[in-house]
DNA sequence: GTGAAAGCGCTAACAA
DNA sequence: TTGTTAGCGCTTTCAC
């Protein structure tokens, strides 16, 4: 592999005016940088951008962990992410942790040692304190998604209980009284925020939780399915049901299908993310749309912002989720 | 930041001691390595992968380059390749060209700068010779998807032309004789060949193209959209549409929804990959799917492999492409 | 306007 | 069994 030292040789220059022509740090006469230039295209040599780093104590690279890309929520996340810091030449190492917490002690460790120069977290750590706590404080740092507990940091996630309570209201005001809902795992902040939006809107409708139409799912495809099946299959069953993320939605669907619920006939339903399929589902799924696009591309900005400039402060962004209206939401039948 | 010389003063010890207990390289006796992972633990130590990837010349790192992580596909993709690499402590850094060569050809010069151990290309170039065809073939790099000219490398893709063949031969058993085809750009060859293995299909079974069936889109949404558009609002339709992508397919379905074009019975509809809403549709969609995450799964191993031991011959790795028949596929209706 | 050389934080050959 | 030190490939200070 050839080097700086080649170039400096073959040019008959120093390394200091080569790295200086590269990177445009420092004046050079235009004989020399020719020759310069002429002598990289000729060797076809590429900077170690290793040793750069080493020297420089920057990597251009931030790393992102999150339960699953295979969820198109954290695909948009992701998305975002690279959207928002690629332009300044950054590049985003991925990390799936399968909401395992020790895979996301493993990837947070190893980002760390790769010095990394900022980390969007998603974490999937649901006691009180982060065992990483203190290592994490020492770098640009997002949490995304969901909050961390006891972690002062930069942030931005949805506002999960402004829009679960926007799904409830809207069944309410389509006359529903009788709804099922199927929450998240109550240890992840999202999961639990959401419930919490649910109840304030029951609560602010005067509608009392009917304990066997209220559901904790793990946000899987599966789970949704097993609970809403549940659900269903009651002989005394509420007229709509929420369902708190997409993967959980894509679950309960299929018991819908199977059972042979006619959706909103029979009864309604609003899920949580939109999804590239819920325009096409017949009828078109209404959902609560999150924007996880925005809420990637914001973390990564808020990351450079670290990055560029120590500010003191920390700043949380929370990105407004929306209602939006489709087919699978209409009034209940009346008996 | 500590170095490892802090933790060597601290602890009594030469660099070479604390290295070696680190890595396990060499035999410590205990109350030194005790003596070193205690003042580590102290000082909150974490090493330097920077610097330890510059004299080991290896980052334990592989870059993975698609168009975009937002199609499913890719996703899949990309997840198979994390599976498969992680385990041995590599990560992944992931880009998204938009099929735009110039972002790819960036992409790639940064991969090599940062030495990443390998490479997986799916690459959006549709000329001959790819620019970095030199730069490419120094490490070891598989390119996925779709093929490259000129290019010696391990490779993994699909089976293109039997995954389509399979489709039309599939339509045709049904009694369709007027079928449509949306294709993919022919500069790929994941587009050229599905095309391809229509064409054979038609021959085989004395089918002549119908031109103002066939259509060419560029594999996103809307191109599916415009081009089903167009050919559901002829007058002398085809009674089956074949689309060679999941993006065309959603926009397909979107028109089919907006003309009010019955799925199967005014018109059979097959797509090209499987995804996590086709079965949810009404009917659910009959696909030929391609193991998106056995191609990422494979050439993960395929470029550990190639680090690994550097075998001179390159291998190259077709995985099936198989029919999951569904209800969107059934016998034309006779007039 | 350009060069010499120290140093970024490790690993490992060599020495003891 | 452990330590000394050269060197990985850059950037940048200081000197000329």
């Amino acid at each position: 592999m050839v080097t700086i030292k080649d170039i400096s040789k073959e040019a008959g220059v120093s390394t200091a005016t080569v790295s200086h022509v590269i990177n445009g740090t420092r004046f050079v006469s235009e004989p020399l940088k020719k020759k310069v230039n002429d002598v990289i295209e000729e060797l076809g040599y590429q900077p170690n951008r290793i040793a750069r780093s080493l020297v420089m104590q920057k990597t251009q690279t931030i790393g992102v962990i999150i339960s699953d890309i295979l969820n198109p929520f954290y695909t948009a996340v992701v998305r975002g992410l690279e959207d928002a810091t690629s332009d300044l030449g950054y590049n985003v190492v991925l990390c799936n942790t399968d909401e395992d917490i020790n895979k996301e002690i493993r990837y947070i460790r190893v980002l760390l040692e790769k010095r990394v120069d900022g980390i969007a977290l998603a974490t999937s750590f649901q006691g009180a304190q982060h065992p990483l706590l203190r290592q994490m404080s020492q770098i640009p740092l997002v949490t995304i998604v969901r909050k961390m507990k006891k972690l002062k940091s930069d942030a931005v996630f949805a506002d999960n209980i402004g829009g679960t309570y926007e799904a409830i209201e809207h069944l309410v005001s389509l006359g529903h009284k009788r709804i099922g809902v199927i929450s998240g795992p109550s240890g992840l902040s999202s999961g639990q925020e959401r419930l919490e939006g649910v109840l304030k809107a029951f609560t602010k409708y005067g509608i009392t939780p009917n304990d066997a139409w209220m559901a904790t799912g793990d946000f899987k495809r599966e789970s949704g399915y097993v609970l809403a099946k549940g659900i269903l299959s009651l002989k005394d069953r509420p007229t709509a049901l929420f369902v708190s993320n997409s993967q959980m939605t894509l679950g309960a669907l299929q018991a819908f299908r199977e059972l042979g619920v006619k959706i909103p006939k029979d009864m309604s339903i609003v899920g949580m993310d939109d999804t590239e399929w819920s325009v096409l589902l017949d009828p078109p799924l209404t959902v609560i749309y999150q924007s996880p696009y925005d809420m990637g591309n914001n973390a990564g900005k808020m990351l450079l912002q670290r990055i560029f400039k120590n500010q003191k402060r920390f700043k949380t962004n929370v990105i407004p989720a929306k209602l939006i209206e489709r087919g699978s939401s209409r009034p209940p039948r009346v008996r």
